[in-house]
RNA sequence: GGGGGAGUAUCCAAGCGGUCAACGGAUGGCGCCUGUAAAGCGUCCGGCUCAGCCUUCGCAGGUUCGAAUCCUGCCUCCCCCA
């Protein structure tokens, strides 16, 4: 039980889940996810992997997909209603979704569910479960009561969102419902919406939201400070040891469900957490190069051993066979033609680690071939004349 | 149904006939420092083979030597009253 609730933040009603697992019998532990984006990110594995600890405990997962509530658009720690995914988006995103959860859970142990199976319901009994509530009792979420106070608009939809939510947790019996601590209110809700329908009301339980990779706020795809559970070893080692150190003890024990290393020093104990985390989510030996990978361009400030090739000919006029620079790293790192002059003028653009003159515009091909370019400290192409 | 307000670059947000590619802030890029942390300093941040030119301020027209700024129509959004 100890190892149930750890890092929970609350566990309600009080005492009613420890009743529950005393009682013996397996619980169907529910989640839903809401399919709005195409990936699973850290954030979103923080509950999963406490469902993963319910589901090794040997109680009943029940992993929602929101295929139909992610057409309404949940307001939960929301200061404005969000753009709604088209109906295609939403089907490829479920799919997946899916996919990635299995990342963290047992497919075989878990029931997996789409609400539209229920939620496309008759107009008869959709009335009935808006007839479960009032609307003082849908705004009185803190969500709404601020954007009440700012004059900002709730959409009608918006204001179901919990009700949906709630009839999921009548539709698959749930006796526990997990989310994060935004999701306190529509988890309490689904309380009512049980008991409405005649059932056994769920306890819930919910887990801390994991700060980005920015440190400050909440890790979320269109912050873009996310670090996806199908990112490239490399990208999730280097994104990692851009946390910010407050963030670093929230991350080994969010995460990795560990606990930060007690005397290491910060890079150290950075570089860990990096590894622990590709480990997590590809294996060792990605954790092993990835981090190698690191060294070679942050630390001894090198190329990567490997670099993509660009063939240089294109950009060699006919005459003297000269290659006008702006060009080039415009269609090498997909930036503007002006962005690359910057880059060039700021000392940001090297040929094999030197830095190129910043009134340089113009190299000769020759001056070019079989050399790496690189804009920044992170993007290279190798130069490769052909034909 | 009535009244009021808003649409400006990635976001927020100034500008309200020329000095506007458009103040300021945030985010971000690059450089220095460094542990790709934080703090700090500098610099850039529409496009273009760039001391110049081109295209932008919801959309479409119009007035004017000249419009993000004025007029007309349209679209979208918000607030208040009912």
């Amino acid at each position: 039980m100890a190892d149930l609730t750890r890092n929970a933040v609350d566990v309600l009603p009080a005492g009613m889940l420890q009743e529950q697992l005393d009682a013996g019998a397996p619980l169907r532990v529910k989640l839903g996810i809401d399919p709005t984006t195409p990936d699973i990110h850290l954030g979103h594995t923080v509950v999963l992997e406490k469902l993963r600890e319910f589901q090794q405990a040997g109680h009943q997962v029940v992993l929602i997909v929101g295929d139909f509530t992610a057409r309404v658009g949940d307001p939960s720690g929301r200061s404005a209603q969000r753009p709604m995914p088209s109906p295609e988006e939403i089907e490829a995103n479920a799919a997946t979704y899916q996919e990635q959860a299995f990342k963290v859970l047992d497919r075989e142990r878990t029931e997996v569910r789409f609400n539209s199976e229920w939620l496309r319901m008759e107009p008869e009994e959709l009335l009935g479960l808006l007839a479960q509530t009032t609307v003082a009792r849908l705004i009185e979420r803190d969500d709404f009561q601020k954007r009440l106070a700012a004059g900002a608009p709730i959409a009608a939809l918006e204001l179901l969102y919990p009700l949906l939510q709630g009839y999921d947790s009548v539709a698959v019996e749930a006796d526990l419902e997990l989310g994060g601590t935004d999701q306190k209110f529509n988890l309490l809700f689904g309380r009512d919406i049980q008991t409405a329908y005649g059932q056994k009301s769920q306890s819930i339980l919910t887990m801390p939201i994991l700060v980005g990779t920015d440190g400050a706020k909440k890790m979320s795809k269109s912050l873009g400070n996310y670090i996806g559970v199908t990112e490239a070893p490399e990208e999730m080692f280097g994104k990692t040891m851009r946390v910010p150190d407050e963030a670093m003890p929230e991350y080994f024990r969010l995460v990795l469900g560990g606990e930060p290393p007690a005397s290491l020093p910060p890079n150290e104990a950075k570089r860990a957490l990096a590894r622990g985390i590709v480990e997590r989510f590809h294996n060792a030996a990605a954790a092993e190069a990835a981090e190698q990978h690191f060294n070679r361009l942050f630390v001894e400030r090198g190329a990567p051993d490997e670099v993509e090739e660009l063939n240089l000919s294109p950009f060699a006029d006919d005459g003297g066979g000269e290659v006008h620079l702006p060009a080039l790293m415009a269609a090498a790192f997909d930036i503007s033609s002006s962005e690359a002059r910057r880059l060039i003028k700021q000392g940001g653009a090297k040929l094999d680690g030197e830095t190129i003159p910043s009134d340089t515009l113009d190299l000769a091909q020759s001056a070019l071939d079989g050399r790496v370019l690189q804009a920044g400290k992170r993007r290279f192409r190798r130069l490769q004349a052909t034909g």
